[in-house]
Formats: structure tokens, C-alpha cells, sequence
DNA sequence: CTGTTAGCGCGTTCAA
DNA sequence: TTGAACGCGCTAACAG
């Protein structure tokens, strides 16, 4: 029996003690470094094997001065958005042998303080966030020295780099269609205009129509919506109101979805327009024009941005990127 | 300037010595420990302050012998049911002051068994698992004395705790439905017999037609539907086939996707019942008997059983526990 | 090729 | 109430 506390792991000692070496010896084979002899080799895993040993990643790290770890913060897991951009994330830390610690904030902007804290606390080597707010002045302090990039939302009050979607031109893009298609009264169903994505899309959507010469009716815009209860409400409000518009647009997948609750509950075929793909888009029987994009490639690019900022440390200190990662139009039903 | 490397955190020497107190005292202060003079507290308060300094929680760890930390192993995090079993876990672990760790295995045992082993490495506290293959024998040598909850997917192999949904009684109520309804010509879309849920909700599906004396047609089962896309195809099969059944009975939510997309695009109204609720299951316009249960309900339990296993230690050795989550059968569209 | 020393940042123990 | 010494498990730097 090893001279080790009954219940803990076994440690480094324990496994050299067993097989007759030093700590130094084992670790050494466990680092698969060159310089250690065929016979100590075998011995050390031998012994290890026996113990059923394992590193110690936690003392590795606090020796090394660094966790191989960084931290992803999300507003909404729930939200397919998210989890595809953290499979994305993950994607390319697994090629750089990196762990990731993910973190949701539900939109509480003190939860994301939080949890960046913890992170912080934990030592990561960088973090990856989705910015509950429009601003982030409070990510400055805390993450000190730890690079930050963040995700969906371009960086206020804080100087990072940032992985964006092309909110102006999918909007507009998908706007154009909606017009070329003889539409002229196109309601607008958006997230807060506070939140750059719905700044960026009522833009679009706004240009779209000034290139139409066609002037959009300011009645028919509704900002501010949340989710699919207050998005479905605001849509059957347009539809059933006087000069009723004849296509919605919409500024994400849940304000959508509101939306086409509204359309099937008033019997109508309204066309309508919105960013985010969805399950089942092609089989509701609507005319929908879908700007979607590839959320994992967002968790890829803000990865690999991220992982270079670690590599290069904080002394070449080039100025903060901005990735753009484009949308695609998609059409289901007939117009 | 405090003499302290240039690029990295502070330390708490770093902070005792701008206080002028040992490290002793910022520890206690830092700890809320009582035992201390209020000069002492605001000096080494103000000197935090100062330095931005934050506890490193690598050091604290390695020290106390406890992470504060869990595992969380998914087969795929990209499927709701799984992200929202995550925010179920971190609800409760947020109660404790305790972290998740998340990991996603994409259903191969090869990468489950590499994050298994790495948060053994990270000396986890224990570890809510969504079992990839059929037996989880490699995970009972893997995690030396770290408990293991299993999610989804009972043990085998493996003598633990686990949280399933009630799969049977679930496939069995749903059946009974459509037989009611007087469908006696169902056919049956399943994921691989060897999945314990493939298998218990086959047996539900059985079940149901005994009851009612009606012999399945094993002409109208097919099992081992992986994604949305051979669903969609095995759907369209039996659809068009001879002797065609009048409902179908998919066993998760891909599935019925898949077969929800088939029925479409053969422009039928097949009744559908299957596992898992889905965005706009409510508006496809298709006859749906829906089973439903509380994947954020399944998180939460687990991380109880788990939390309860690593307060109590492997002492008080009880038995493996089975919790069940119950279902729910909703229905959409006139049957 | 192998072992010894020292210390990563923190907290427990014991003495002042 | 405060501080000094020691060690958690591991590895870089330096002997031998």
C-alpha cells in the first residue's frame, strides 16, 4: 500500500515512489520528454498505469502560468444562435489543444460581470463575450492583461477586436427582394434599436427602400421586441390595423417566428422576411426570405482572433480587428 | 511601482505589501474572517482596490483540494434538448457557488473518453454525463473517486446515479392517442434499438397496440434514423409505399422533422406523433400529438443527485438512484 | 540520463 | 489580532 491519503488521487510521489524513480523522472515521461531512459520509462508507466494516475492539471497550470483555457460568455444558450457559435469555438480550440469554459448571462448585464470575474479569477487566457449591453466599459477593468474579443456586438467603451455578422447588408439585401417583388408597404418587427444588431438592420432595411425611391411608412415600424409573445403581438397589431402592410420584415429568428405565429392565427399569407434560419422555415406554407449566416463560423473567426492575441501577448500591440462574416439570402414558398 | 512582474497579476504579497500587512491578513480579509481590525481591512481593501488584484482561484484550489467545479459531457449541444439541460445544471449549481464545465462529445465514444479524462485531470468534483454508445465501462476507471451522473441514458457497465425521462409510459400515451383517433395502420420511425430510449419507446409503441389488441405491421418500423435527412427519407418510404400507414410515431425531434418535411412535400395530412416539443410545432398545419417533458427539469436533477453524492463523499455508500421525469402529451391541429 | 532545490499563489497551523 | 513557516502538486533550473 502507497504511503498516500486513502481517499485523495495519487500524486506525482506516489507514482515515482513505486516505481523507484524520482518525481523529476516521472514527470518527465509524462512530458514525453526525450531525455529519460527506456527502463525508467517503462517502470513510470507501468506504476502509473497501476495507480491509475492522473496529472494534476491544476498544479500544472498554477506552475506553468497558464490554464490552456479560455472562457466564452453568451447571453442565451437556449438559443441555437449561441450553442452553434460555442460548437464553433470549440472547434478550433481542439486543434490548439485548448479548453473552453462557457458561461450564460440571460441578458443580465450583472451576470455577465460575474461570471467575467470568475473567469478572470480562473486565470483564463482569454475570453470570447456576447456583450449583454451596448456598452462594455466594465469589461476594460476586469479583464486585466486577458484579451477579449467579442461576438455579434461590436465593442463601446472598450478597445477589442470583434466577429460580426453583416447586419446592413442582409437586411438590405433581403429588404430589396421583398420590394423587387412589388411590395411597397413592408412592416418592420425589431429587436431594441439600442442593440447594434437592430440599429444595423433597421439601417438595411431603411436603404433598401430610399434606393427604391419608396418611403417607409414610420407607422408601421416596431422596435423594441423581446421575444416571441411581444413579437407576435406587435405583428397581429400591423396586420389587423388600418392600411395593413402587405410583407413584414424581421430582425431575428424569435421576432420571426412571432410573426408567423401571427400570419397562421389570422389566416393570412403574408410574405415575410427575416435574419435567421430556422427548422422547418421550408415547410410552413408562408412566402419567407431568410438572411441566414454561419454561426459557427462567428465561434471559429473569434476564436482563432482570440488565440492569436494570446500567442502575440500584449506587446505587439496592432490595433483592434473587425471580422465581418457574410449573410446569404434564402428563399422558401412562392412569393 | 510594486515589485511585481511586469506582465503579470498581482499577487497577494503584492497587495500585503502596498497595505503594509503580511499576506496573512489580505487572505483573512479577502475570506471575511471576522478576526480582523477594521484599519487592517480598509488598508488591504483599498490596496485591492488599487491593484485590480483578484484572488487566483487556480492557487485557491490547489490549496483547499476542491474546484468548486463540475463536469458537463453532452452528445450534442447544437440540439436544444441539450442546452437546455445545460441551463438547467448551471441553475442549480449557481445556488451552490459552484461552475460548470461544458463539453460536447458529438456522439463518439473516443472524444467522450478524452473529456472524461481531462476533467478528471481538472479534478472536477464529479461529473453529469450524456452517455455516447450503449455501455459506459471505460467510464468507471476513468473517474476514480469523482461521482458520475448519468443523463438520458441509464448505466450500464457502471453502478450510478442517473435521471431519464419516462420514456416508456410517454411512447405508450402518445400510441394510445392516435389509436384512439382510430388509427390502426401506424408506422413506427426510431433511432438505433440500441439507444435505451430507442428501445423504451419502441416497447411504449408496442404496448399500446396490446392494449388495444392490434398487432403492429413490422413492415411499418424502421429503426436506426440517425438526422432529419434519412428520417425525412425512411418517412417518405413507408409513405409511398404499398399498404401505407394512415399516422407516424417518430421517436425524437429530428425525426419527426424529417418526417414532418416528407408528409409536406408529399402534400398529405399524416397524422404525426413524436418526442420533444419544437418551435412552431403549433402552426405547420399538420395533425401533431406532441410528447413533451422538461429538459431544464432533467439538468436540475441531475446536479442535485450530483451535489448530493460529493457533499456526502463515497462514504455513506447508497445505492444508484433513478429519477424519473415525467411527459406530457400535447396536440396540434384537428386530428 | 537522473536527482535536488526552489517556488508558482494561496491557506492552514501554530506561535507571538 | 497578526505573522512566520510549511506544503498543496507540479516543473524549470541547476547540479551530479
Amino acid at each position: 500500500m502507497p504511503s498516500r491519503r486513502a481517499g485523495g488521487n495519487p500524486t506525482m510521489r506516489d507514482v515515482a515512489q513505486l516505481a523507484r524513480v524520482s518525481a523529476m523522472s516521472v514527470s518527465r515521461v509524462l512530458k514525453d520528454d526525450p531525455g529519460v531512459s527506456g527502463a525508467v520509462r517503462e517502470r513510470v508507466l507501468a506504476a502509473v498505469k497501476e495507480l491509475g494516475y492522473r496529472r494534476n492539471e491544476t498544479a500544472r497550470s498554477l506552475r506553468l502560468g497558464g490554464s490552456g483555457t479560455i472562457g466564452l460568455v453568451v447571453t442565451n444558450l437556449a438559443n441555437p444562435f449561441y450553442s452553434r457559435l460555442a460548437l464553433g469555438v470549440q472547434e478550433v480550440l481542439a486543434e490548439e489543444g485548448m479548453r473552453m469554459q462557457l458561461s450564460n448571462t440571460a441578458e443580465r448585464l450583472d451576470r455577465e460581470r460575474a461570471l467575467v470575474e470568475d473567469l478572470v479569477s480562473h486565470r483564463v487566457e482569454g475570453m470570447i463575450v456576447v456583450p449583454a449591453g451596448s456598452r462594455q466599459d466594465h469589461l476594460a477593468e476586469a479583464t486585466t492583461g486577458a484579451p477579449v474579443v467579442l461576438a455579434a456586438r461590436p465593442p463601446a467603451g472598450l478597445d477589442t477586436d470583434c466577429v460580426l455578422v453583416d447586419d446592413f447588408h442582409g437586411a438590405r439585401e433581403a429588404t430589396l427582394r421583398l420590394l423587387d417583388d412589388g411590395h411597397r408597404d413592408i412592416g418592420f418587427l425589431g429587436n431594441p434599436p439600442a442593440l447594434y444588431t437592430g440599429a444595423e438592420r433597421f439601417r438595411g432595411f431603411w436603404a433598401a427602400h430610399e434606393e427604391f425611391g419608396v418611403e417607409p411608412d414610420e407607422e408601421r415600424v416596431r422596435r423594441g421586441l423581446g421575444d416571441i409573445a411581444t413579437a407576435e403581438a406587435a405583428a397581429r397589431d400591423l396586420l389587423t390595423g388600418a392600411s395593413a402592410p402587405t410583407a413584414l420584415f424581421c430582425t431575428n429568428n424569435r421576432i420571426t417566428q412571432g410573426a408567423v405565429r401571427a400570419v397562421h392565427r389570422l389566416g393570412l399569407r403574408t410574405a415575410l422576411a427575416g435574419f435567421d434560419d430556422f427548422e422547418l422555415s421550408d415547410v410552413l406554407g408562408i412566402p419567407l426570405t431568410i438572411v441566414s449566416y454561419d454561426a459557427d463560423e462567428i465561434g471559429r473567426q473569434a476564436a482563432r482572433l482570440l488565440i492569436d492575441r494570446i500567442k502575440n501577448g500584449t506587446e505587439h500591440r496592432q490595433p483592434a480587428r473587425r471580422v465581418i462574416v457574410p449573410t446569404t439570402v434564402i428563399r422558401y414558398g412562392t412569393p
